[in-house]
DNA sequence: GGGTCTCGAATTTTT
DNA sequence: TTCGAGACCC
């Protein structure tokens, strides 16, 4: 029991030991950081800090609930189910259900997500007759979302000339009042979107001295992981929850910070020693999971960077085999090497296939890595995306359950009022939300009224309204009669939802329809569950709220051991022996939105930070020359990332068929000259050349890369030689040529050249060692 | 009021 | 390519 003090390094003791007063854990990739944490909560206990006064917030739900199971190992599960251990969303949406009536909210508010908003955002741009091209729901609810995580409530927005006077110069002058609106309708709702339930605990914990003073003696120990990813709404509960005892432990490496785009700001961890002049800083810099290859690559990444805190993460482990470069002809082809990779180096190392894990940048380009891992029947697992949750037939039925607790719930009844269909059109609707305007009461408040508001509705569709509303009461009723189950089963079929699933036959249809009964099923477990629990809650608004905060790994795994597929984003945290970092091109890693800000372009490179760190034993990383996106072949650049790693740590595959490929040349160069391999198409198409199978060439797509669009030709250096149009140039391969015009600007400047004997071609100017005569 | 069809637009990351 | 919105027809 105690020995779990002798599991620890130095480094790593330190900060455990030391329980009262704030610290900083500055921990690398891979040093053990969630050791460290359940250890020292583990010792807390210990010492006897009780389970009731320890606040430990994640990031993630899954995070939180693999420190809890730790801990329970090492404390007993008495002790540790006691703990107030989730995300910062869990936890105080938790607060919020015992103390929200203060602030005007029932305690089963619902927790709009971030579709439900978009709605709500919707409908309030169309109703105002905004043009929607102008004001884009998700730039809308962006800002909305950035002014929440600031606290800028819509009374705060009113008074900042200087907020206005910007959205107005984003041509989006009516912000303010689609702001106000938007709060307003989701408090009619009794609703709060994910930033409300940070936004309403800190106007609780202001605006309600003795609530906050209950909480600070709560919660006497807190620590918080990943700090690096708070935003200044969560920063600012932290800090005002830990005034009194200042028993803090913020956990978290600013070289991992990939959230700031929504909101998380670094400078909450750069600044801590600020805010608490008596921290003590600890640093955890051995990294224990990847080689010496990986850990120094990874270092020398972030070493561009320019806004971090000093550390040199360093590792005991072997050195390991380089980090390979390999460039692919097209996505496809990317998709078949991985594969064929993942294949070869199961069979030669005996591993299963969940030591391999794939990462790109967006969730678009798993596609070409479904297709290939398929073809060799090679078990995956995409990781994110859609979740069972978000489905539309899940959140219909979920709708129906929503509204049964709080009928309120604007989204919910928009959502099923009219389906399955009873003849409540849009007419109707816009009728209904004029009149909840109007009145400044709920849709449900106008629905369950129509009789006496004077509503202009034919005498029929009045009654099919008021049909609904007692369908929807009945429910209600039958909450505090059943258990979650009882009553969602219930729902689901007197709703006739299963009946009008089960009516189509289609394969969609059929996947639909198991959807539902699957979703039933999970109830059913979670009702049986909690009736196990001494002083569990088996009803469905308990469930509801079990579920509202899920998103990510929870659905139904066989436990068949399968290759994961991610963005890097969804890494974090994570680790595999074989990790595969693909899509490393140019305006796509680092992003195209990206470019334009060093902060921007420094999250990039953080991310893949976070994407190399993630590997134990080899790092693959692989780019294509041509991609399908957009519907349409476009050419590639390696990722300028590449190059930022040392290159001692590389190991840069040319393709064996190139013509060019000069072994003594400079490998780096050549690897990224862009296209020096695929000058000559027809060598490829004709003789394959031992670079991937004649029957693994791209199928799906009508001009598979290295066909005919092939056009850069380069080699060489990357200075850039000063030509212009006119001008007589000399290249070592092509010859002798006049240059007929410039293209492109900056990076992807290129020349088009008349080549006296190898025709015209397009230079990228970067490359080309184009010599004027 | 409801369903189907066509057309056009959009592709960064998510608790 | 895929998705969503709007138009059109019943």
């Amino acid at each position: 029991m105690q020995d779990y003090l002798e599991q620890l390094n130095e480094a790593q003791r330190k900060p455990v030991l030391k329980t009262e007063g704030p610290s900083m854990i500055i921990a690398g990739a891979g040093s053990g950081k969630t050791r460290v944490l359940t250890y020292r909560i583990a010792h807390l206990m210990q010492k006897g800090a009780d389970a009731f006064n320890i606040l430990s917030l994640t990031f993630t739900n899954k995070a939180a609930r693999e420190m809890k199971e730790r801990i329970a190992m090492i404390v007993g599960e008495a002790e540790a189910k006691n703990l107030w251990m989730g995300t910062f969303h869990s936890v105080f949406a938790r607060i919020l259900r015992i103390e929200g009536e203060r602030l005007g909210y029932p305690s089963n508010f619902t927790i709009y997500d971030s579709e439900d908003a978009k709605k709500t955002l919707t409908n309030i741009i169309k109703e105002k007759s905004l043009d929607k091209d102008i004001y884009k729901v998700k730039s809308v609810q962006a800002r909305i979302s950035s002014y929440k995580n600031n606290l800028i409530t819509p009374k705060v927005y009113a008074g900042r000339a200087e907020l206005i006077e910007n959205d107005a110069a984003a041509r989006m002058p009516m912000m303010g009042e689609i702001y106000r609106d938007y709060c307003e309708r989701c408090f009619r709702s009794g609703a709060m979107d994910f930033d409300d339930l940070l936004l309403k605990t800190n106007e609780l914990l202001y605006r309600f001295p003795d609530v906050l003073a209950k909480y600070q003696e709560r919660f006497r120990y807190i620590m918080v992981d990943e700090y690096q990813d708070t935003n200044h709404s969560q920063y600012l509960i932290v800090k005002s929850l830990a005034a009194k005892f200042e028993n803090l432990c913020v956990v978290g490496d600013d070289a991992q910070s990939i959230y700031a785009f929504r909101g998380a700001n670094i400078r909450n961890i750069l600044n801590f020693q600020k805010d608490y002049p008596d921290a003590e800083i600890f640093k955890l810099e051995q990294n224990y999971r990847s080689t010496k290859h990986i850990v120094q690559a990874a270092n020398s990444i972030i070493k561009k960077n320019k806004d971090q805190l000093e550390k040199d993460v360093w590792t005991h482990n072997d050195e390991g085999e380089k980090i390979i470069v390999h460039k692919a002809i097209s996505d496809t082809d990317e998709g078949n090497y991985v594969a064929q990779r993942i294949w070869d180096t199961r069979m030669q190392e005996h591993l299963p296939f969940d030591s391999f894990c794939i990462l790109y940048r967006t969730n678009a380009q798993s596609r070409s890595f479904e297709d290939a891992l398929r073809k060799k029947n090679i078990p995956y697992r995409i990781f994110g995306g859609l979740s069972f949750y978000q489905r539309k037939e899940i959140k219909d039925l979920m709708a129906y359950f929503r509204l049964a607790i709080n009928a309120n719930d604007e989204e919910a009844l928009r959502r099923v009022i009219n389906y399955p269909a009873r003849g409540i059109g849009a007419t109707t609707m816009d009728k209904m939300t004029v009149m909840a305007s109007e009145k400044g009461i709920s849709l449900w408040e106008v629905a369950s009224t129509v009789h006496q508001t004077g509503i202009t509705l034919n005498n029929p569709t009045k009654q099919r309204i008021l049909d609904f509303v007692t369908q929807i009461k009945s429910y209600t009723a039958m909450l505090d009669k059943g258990d979650a189950f009882d009553v969602a089963a219930h729902i689901a079929k007197n709703s006739k939802l299963i009946h009008t699933l089960g009516e189509d036959k289609t394969p969609e249809g059929i996947g639909r329809y198991e959807n539902i009964q699957e979703l039933l099923n999970g109830i059913k477990d979670f009702s049986e569950q909690q009736k196990q629990i001494e002083d569990g809650d088996a009803s469905l608004g308990s469930y509801l709220q079990d579920i509202a905060l899920l998103t990510d790994s929870d659905a139904k795994d066989d436990g068949e051991p399968k290759v994961a597929l991610m963005t890097i984003h969804l890494a974090k945290g994570l680790e595999f022996p074989y990790v595969y970092i693909v899509g490393r091109e140019e305006n796509l890693f680092p992003s195209m939105m990206s470019v334009n800000s060093r902060s921007e372009l420094e999250e990039e490179r953080r991310l893949f930070y976070v994407a190399l760190t993630r590997a134990e034993t080899r790092a693959y990383l692989t780019y294509a020359h041509t991609r399908y996106r957009w519907g349409k072949v476009i050419d590639c650049e390696p990722s300028r990332f590449i190059k930022d790693i040392d290159e001692r740590h590389l190991d840069i595959q040319v393709p064996e068929f190139s013509p060019a490929y000069n072994p003594a040349s400079d490998e780096l160069s050549n690897a990224f000259g862009g296209g020096v391999s695929f000058s000559k198409p027809r060598r490829f198409t004709n003789n394959g050349g031992g670079f991937q199978r004649k029957q693994e060439q791209p199928v799906r797509k009508p001009n598979p890369a290295g066909m005919k669009k092939v056009s850069q030709a380069t080699g060489g250096n990357s200075t850039m030689p000063a030509v212009a149009a006119g001008d007589r140039v000399l290249h070592d391969r092509f010859g002798l040529g006049n240059v007929e015009e410039i293209v492109g600007e900056g990076a992807s400047k290129k020349a088009v050249v008349m080549f006296d004997n190898a025709g015209k071609k397009n230079l990228l100017l970067k490359f080309a060692k184009l010599q004027k005569v």
